[in-house]
DNA sequence: AACAAGGTTTCGTAATATGGAACGCAATAA
DNA sequence: TTATTGCGTTCCATATTACGAAACCTTGTT
């Protein structure tokens, strides 16, 4: 709910199109779908406004409204939206089997992310069935997370410019979400510089208690780093040492076999 | 871009939220990116208008602006949404390892859709990644079909009431989309009495020509159709007699897997 | 049957979004 | 180099548009 902490708000944002974005963000959290009534408490609007905006966004199909119990649910536009997305950024789709194949090979949770707006963002997930370790990770496709603090962040702040690890830094203030969490600059600095020479990095519960990850760098057709991917799953199953002898390797293993689908030829 | 031809449309919609969704739908499309110029062309609006719009929507994080040429894109908010409308259609995440499975062992593409205001729209598509017939389907997930045209909508009507069966002849018109498609309202409620006999539909080259299809119906716990699946190919391989020996048999066997993990009994 | 709790509609008001026009900024042409 | 063109961006006076308080349904509950 709360805005990104950098970029101020601009002064000329429309108030209903906001609104409305708060709204389907809100709607989209409850999987029971969401009362009017509960909106206009949340979000501190009249009735009758959150009511005309939910209307409107029926119509378009954005919200769809259970005709018994009268609760909004997300509509299936946004299904649409999201998978044109998808198009939009055509490393997802094309990245998709081999991610596939490493879930299925590893038996770990994978994960592809983008660095945006000094957090990374997961663009995909691959998680089995029924996850053995018991633990759920709680990423989300979509979500954002501390770069500092997770595999695929520490992999893309290795492979950006000095600016942009500045940047993250002043933007985030590198908080610590375990108690291992890398939160001290220079020892972040330091840290990337291993990881830039190893091509690989690891989350060793950084991010959450219990769950360990390896990331490794994805390069485009320009050479440049378009992503990064992370193979994760609870400690006592991924070990140090496992991550070692092969996991970290598996991963790197799915990671050039994306770039090279995406025209990579290893010129940087 | 067209609203639906049945449910008129209400008074009192927030003219810039209509708007923004109309911006999101044309920004989708294009895979290259829009600018603000055929924004404003396309809508007929004013490009301070337009502009102001899409910094609200990138600033929300639905849009995202390319630094470089200026274009706009769907942002990965978009991306998050789309993917908690399948967390709340739970249908769609339980049915898709049996999917997928189904994709790989018929070799054709799978599709599961519903009805939904006299159409039917997919809520998942999966397709090899290279398609061997050479044929691409206009599917997307969240595109819509005439129900009278496809398989699985032949069967969703099929087990629909004798309502909602009118009101799609009423206000579909049952169109043609190819020399075989069904448009007379009596010979298809003949075709929907015999789907519910057989309890499968097949199309046979009656949405587009040169693709067969065949789709069965799935049930929920409550023993009603929730949903319907379908595979679909090339006319070629996907002959009458391939879908009578063996195909029809997969789509039915993975309905009804999808049926009983959703708690179907068996019970109507 | 009365009540409560939510959803829906109405309507007078002014705050809000509007859009025309001016400005800035690149890229291309002269 | 200096025009020119084509966009994106910003500004601001205006009235249209969305607002929200309150009244009104509808449904389920005690």
């Amino acid at each position: 709910m709360e805005r990104n902490n950098i970029a101020q708000k601009p002064s000329n944002l429309v108030q209903s199109v906001e609104r409305v974005a708060n709204i389907l963000e809100l709607v989209g959290r409850n999987s029971q779908g969401t009362g009017i009534r509960d909106v206009s408490l949340i979000l501190n609007l009249p009735k009758g406004t959150v009511h005309r905006l939910l209307s409107t966004l029926v119509y378009m199909g954005y919200v769809r409204q259970d005709s018994a119990t009268k609760n909004y649910f997300l509509g299936l536009k946004l299904l649409e939206l999201g998978n044109l997305v998808t198009s939009q950024l055509d490393q997802i789709k094309i990245a998709e089997p081999v991610l596939r194949r490493l879930a299925e090979d590893s038996g770990e949770t994978v994960h592809m992310a983008i660095l945006e707006q000094n957090e990374i963002v997961y663009i995909n997930k691959i998680e089995k069935e029924i996850n053995a370790g018991g633990l759920k990770m709680s990423s989300r496709v979509g979500s954002r997370t501390p770069a500092n603090s997770c595999a695929v962040g520490k992999v893309l702040l290795a492979y950006s410019s000095e600016d942009e690890v500045e940047s993250v830094i002043q933007a985030t203030g590198l908080p610590p979400r375990t108690p291992n969490t890398i939160t001290d600059p220079a020892q972040l600095k330091e840290h990337l510089a291993a990881v830039r020479k190893q091509e690989y990095a690891v989350d060793d519960e950084e991010n959450e208690l219990g769950i360990r990850c390896v990331a490794a760098p994805v390069f485009g057709d320009k050479g440049k780093v378009v992503s990064a991917i992370s193979a994760s799953g609870p400690a006592f199953r991924v070990t140090k040492r496992m991550i070692q002898d092969t996991l970290r390797k598996e991963v790197m293993r799915a990671a050039s076999e994306i770039s090279v689908l995406l025209g990579y030829s290893g010129v940087k």
